[in-house]
DNA sequence: TTGAATGCAAATCGTTTGCATCTCA
DNA sequence: TGAGATGCAAACGATTTGCATTCAA
């Protein structure tokens, strides 16, 4: 449970990167509370603590926000650095990796006027999933 | 001012599509808000009327929703599909174009398993401008 | 005429925050 | 001990919605 960032060893927040380690898809807010709370000795943790922790994680680099265009911040551990395909009529989310992608990415970085520096990106495809469409 | 879905052509509205076709920035509702209060004839337009018309031009497609880890959702021109490197510390925003990663993603849609077409694509760079550096 | 658009105010809902208390290091 | 973490409740702010009214087609 190696932390990159100084950050005290809760109960709490041990869980919470469990949780995302173990998760196959971006997680939200609420989703991570509803995971915590099914957790013998961390069933009374509130809502807001959990809504500290993902900002906190996500300060520390350890964690990064995705946009799916649903109501919420969904986050993804930072390291795993994959995209997305998100149906816009289901909760269907499925993941791609991509080199080529990369590499355009750092020229198109390289040409940019008025950045120094990129230093991250996001990239998510929206359409309609087989059993939706 | 032609729309491509039969919504009603209200003043409004067209005001709402003048805005976003002068700007070179993707805006979120309060922006619009403020451009459309400063126009003589609109000034008493409530803000319910910007996000509802927000909402209608988006699923007209007209407009594209856009997130740049703001607080806000931001929206663009739906046929200008262009992608954008996004300040984290101040509001400026560049925009740039780049067929080749538009190429590799229609090959990478077509080999999605549980996806049947790809609508649409979010690509947005986040990094520090020279100004806050 | 009539369905869509608007104004207004209240409601929603995801998220944040102040403050007292507790816990890890 | 002291900074960081948590609980609780209240606050916030962006966005939505119900309802009566107005307007475009």
């Amino acid at each position: 449970m190696e932390h990159k960032i100084k950050l005290k060893n809760t109960p709490v927040r041990n869980a919470i990167l469990k949780i995302f380690k173990e998760a196959s898809v971006p997680l939200d807010a609420e989703m991570v509370f509803k995971k915590i709370s099914k957790i013998k000795d961390l069933k009374g943790t509130n809502e807001a603590t959990i809504y500290r922790n993902l900002t906190t994680l996500e300060q520390g680099k350890v964690l990064r926000k995705i946009d799916l265009r649903k109501d919420s911040i969904h986050f993804e551990l930072a390291d795993l650095h994959h995209h997305h395909i998100v149906c816009t009529s289901c909760e269907k989310v499925e993941d791609f990796e991509n080199k080529e992608i990369e590499k355009i990415l750092s020229k198109v970085t390289k040409k940019s006027e008025k950045f120094t520096k990129v230093t991250d990106h996001s990239l998510e495809l929206f359409g309609v999933c087989r059993e939706c469409a």
